[in-house]
DNA sequence: CTTTTAATGTAATATCGTAACAGTTTAACT
DNA sequence: AGTTAAACTGTTACGATATTACATTAAAAG
């Protein structure tokens, strides 16, 4: 018998309006950084600024030419700084089959993410799942295993991208 | 009720003789090429073995390296180009949380690779569960996406870096 | 107010991957 | 066999991604 309850997917729709999830996630940090006493420094609200503004993943270089608030070009350890601490935060997540990143759209709900990459349009949304973390979970620890991190990215065609050709 | 097939796991073990499942792969790569009349050149002999003979993932530049056959540095792109053949034909899998390539362990059986990465012994295993795969499918369509490929990958201890402690 | 920890600035360099194009080999077809 | 088309190779150069190392500054803790 299949599990009917609803699916926690997040994917952005094309009239979505960012400004407000963008506010949203900055707000998040802000206490997050609070409460486990981490500083959100200037360079830290920046790129996460940046990488929510975005619902394409931006890579490491993209996010450091926007980044030139003072007119200098900062060096490519700065944008990784912060996003090391941002990802760490569980703010924002890595996507290794590009080489990007995007802001997570599940802040402090405890999940697994997964991501839906579509090659069309480049949004991403995220499918997290339980019923596949769980699946990944079983399995591999049947076969042995001993599980510390899932990292699932797939790769298609969103919804709005097959309606429209 | 749980479906108890046995999983298509392919872990290798510690005292795993490599030279019997590489001179396979050989011959699996041959008489693919020749069935689909592809030529199986020198470079993609030789890196097929030299991915074949590392059950550890090697990167583009270690396979580099281990080409010097003739003396000769070769570039990168020779490299690239045998592993784009390769990994088309299905014989090596990509890594890309890792940037590294392995031999793939189930050369003609229709399976989509997860990657089992164990952080300790560097070994990779792969965990072809179709009830993984069949799950990212199901519950990416009721999400309103098309899947064209899953990335799973899989990081953690495997079973004999346990028991050693 | 001083000690210690965390963050920043800066330069250099390592690692990973591709573009472009000329030359050569192989397969396919008269 | 000789010609043509396709695939593969050699070579150079470059682009993209990421880290190390170390000196300096700012913030928090005592």
């Amino acid at each position: 018998m299949e599990d009917m309850e609803a699916l926690p997917v997040r994917f952005p729709s094309r009239q979505h309006n960012h400004s407000s999830c963008v506010n949203k996630l900055l707000g998040d940090a802000e206490e997050e950084c609070r409460r486990q006493k981490l500083r959100f420094t200037e360079h830290r609200r920046k790129v996460l600024e940046i990488i929510a503004s975005s619902h394409k993943p931006l890579g490491a270089y993209d996010i450091l030419e926007k980044m030139n608030f003072s007119g200098r070009r900062q060096a490519p350890v700065v944008a990784y700084r912060a996003l090391d601490f941002l990802i760490n935060l569980g703010l924002v997540h890595r996507l290794n089959s590009l080489n990007a990143f995007v802001a997570c759209m599940a802040v402090g709900e405890d999940h697994t993410a997964q991501f839906l990459i579509c090659r069309q349009c480049k949004n991403v949304g995220e499918l997290n799942s339980n019923r596949v973390s769980e699946r990944i979970e079983k399995d591999a620890v049947e076969a042995g295993f001993q599980v510390d991190q899932q990292l699932v990215e797939i790769i298609g065609i969103c919804y709005e991208c097959a309606e429209s050709g």
